[in-house]
DNA sequence: CCTAAATCCTATATGACATATAGGATTTAG
DNA sequence: CTAAATCCTATATGTCATATAGGATTTAGG
């Protein structure tokens, strides 16, 4: 399961990319659409500013646009800002990688395989789930 | 990430998988090989027990041992048993459904169906990953 | 029958982490 | 000057995963 974190940003990232052309959007009006605690709401997207994803201009008329165009912003680069490794082990990552305690041989280990081949797909689907990909689904499913 | 208590419970049937024809394993043996804390894998053979995965023979020459053939348990089994839902979010999932509480419009939501595709892979590659799959996969990496 | 070896069972410690809130400091436009 | 907004730090809070302790129960074999 991914984190509420993670899942709130997902949400707020929508919301501006649904706001592409249009004016900043203040941390106050995306919770409200998007259902988020509007504090907690605060700290996510000072944190996916910091990462370069969303640019934020404070005071009057402030608030939060992408920083990058929908095509360009992976579910997979949000997930792991926010959530770390994508992986279900810690030895099967490529940036988090972290060898299992218990492990006794890593190379031969078929549990291990498994999940290798599971982090492939997913990071895969992933990567191809860029924040304009999730609207063309979402026109998709309207109808 | 998958608990731990998943990782131990597949590397103990894994044990037993490789074990297959020999008597039963105790659980001390289980985890001096696997390397796991012997109380806290006793109370997952427990729970392997009661799922019907294994079979535990107590008293003296007691153990524990496959219930089934190791082609017929699958690791989604295992994985189900012990971490619940195998979708990253809680609104993809067959058995353990729940709405996000944030969520506005699920049948038109694009995030959601991305995950809802993760989930497909996913659970495609762990229902073909058997026990005697992961052997299989372990013979073929020794080379 | 007794003992050793094993599973079974319940309770609990403990530490880490995710979620969330509070309260204010700072910036900016009008 | 003021209102609106982001930015920042600290903290509460509860839940959960991991792990251990201590014993009750069963079973085979000498």
């Amino acid at each position: 399961m991914i984190s509420k974190r993670a899942k709130y940003a997902l949400n707020a990232l929508r919301e501006l990319a649904r706001d592409e052309k249009g004016g900043p959007l203040s941390a106050a009006i995306i919770a409200e659409r998007g259902h988020i605690p509007v504090k907690f709401l605060e700290a996510i997207l000072l944190d996916l500013n910091r990462a370069g994803i969303i640019l934020s201009k404070r005071g009057r008329n402030g608030g939060h646009v992408l920083r990058k165009p929908a095509t360009e912003i992976q579910m997979a680069e949000v997930l792991r800002l926010f959530d770390g490794a994508i992986g279900l082990v810690p030895c099967v990552t490529y940036n988090y990688y972290e060898r299992c305690e218990e492990c006794v041989d890593e190379e031969t280990c078929g549990i291990r395989d498994v999940f290798v081949g599971i982090r492939a797909a997913t990071v895969k689907l992933l990567q191809s789930a860029t924040l304009a990909d999730v609207l063309k689904r979402e026109r998709k499913l309207r109808n």
